[in-house]
DNA sequence: ACCTGAACACCGTTCAAGT
DNA sequence: ACCTGAACACCGTTCAAGT
């Protein structure tokens, strides 16, 4: 037999292997964690294979964000689009982000991570993308050009240090009910009526 | 002579003099910069001598810290206790937190760097205060206790993701106007009349 | 009281050699 | 085409020895 059962069996490894396990690592430990002798550790190989399929530590990085990128692009916009009224689209949009945890795991992450050189360009486009998204449904609810580009920045800026408050407030995390209450804050505060 | 002139003349250290070059060098380059090696090197001693002073590159580090946000914590609210009116108030935070950037310096390297296990305790202190100040005086304008309480959260969350956004736009940075208009809109948006 | 110098561990990187 | 093993550089940490 060539390939058979068992769990010791490992095949041999693809650049994509890498950089799964890559972003499985930064999922559960942060960028730091994504180390080359570690990871090896955990895949059963030599660290010096590593260095057939990536030329450094960073291009590893960068593959593995370049991985989470395409997938998020659909992953938060892609169900809003069945919303047609704008008010209600944002405030589904709110609503989404509030209550789905996972999809913002890898995104505190890099944010926590900013200081690597490979994190700042992924984060950079991820953020401008989204910043469009916003203003052009702030421009739909028939706010003007200016107002709709700061309401978004606003917006957009509430969210990031919302998730760099929430993740640090460990010890004095909000109760369900007070996270609801401030969700509904920030929609009347933010979201034209 | 025996401390007497000189560039090359180096008196001994201090536990002190450590702290101050690692602070001075998150402002430069950033938490990760913060190096046992390259910090003795600078101070022209060997990296074996810092191990006197501190039982760890993580023990200089939180030092560091300390003193930075001993200092902080008189810097950006001292100035504000002058104005009375609990309104007049925030918009002078407002303008003060827009225009000062050599104060947030810091705090923004630190936010890029949440996650160093030393930096999240100070942050979490630091936003915690901050979050409280906030809450204050947005009760001193009017708002009701849970009012008060999320619409400072939303102004510090707004804080913190512009501190991320902003450096992270060096591409795409705001012209002064925009930027002057931009803090019009939160202070019109956040502020009770 | 503060510093040197040599040692060791750990991780990034290279590369010749194996299959 | 993918992996091993040994080597080297760099940084964190320890410690005996110097002044």
């Amino acid at each position: 037999m060539k390939t058979s059962a068992g769990k010791q069996e490992r095949a041999r490894l693809s650049a994509d292997d890498w950089a799964e396990a890559a972003l499985d690592l930064i999922a559960e430990q942060g960028v730091a964690a994504v180390a080359v002798e570690p990871l090896a550790r955990r895949l059963g190989v030599t660290k010096g294979s590593f260095y057939w399929h990536f030329p450094s530590r960073d291009a590893l990085l960068q593959a593995a964000l370049e991985r989470w990128e395409s997938v998020e692009q659909q992953d938060v916009f892609g169900k809003l689009e069945a919303v047609a009224d704008p008010r209600a689209r944002l405030r589904a949009l709110f609503q989404m982000v509030a209550h789905e945890f996972k999809s913002h795991v890898v995104y505190s992450a890099l944010l926590k991570a900013l200081d690597h050189a490979a994190v700042q360009p992924v984060i950079d486009r991820v953020s401008q993308r989204r910043l469009e998204y916003l203003t052009a449904s702030f421009r739909q609810t028939g706010l003007g050009r200016d107002e709709a580009r700061h309401r978004a920045r606003l917006t957009y800026a509430a969210y990031v240090g919302f998730l760099q408050l929430n993740l640090q407030l460990h010890t004095a995390r909000m109760p369900q009910e007070e996270f609801e209450a401030y969700v509904d804050h920030l929609t009347r505060t933010l979201v034209p009526e």
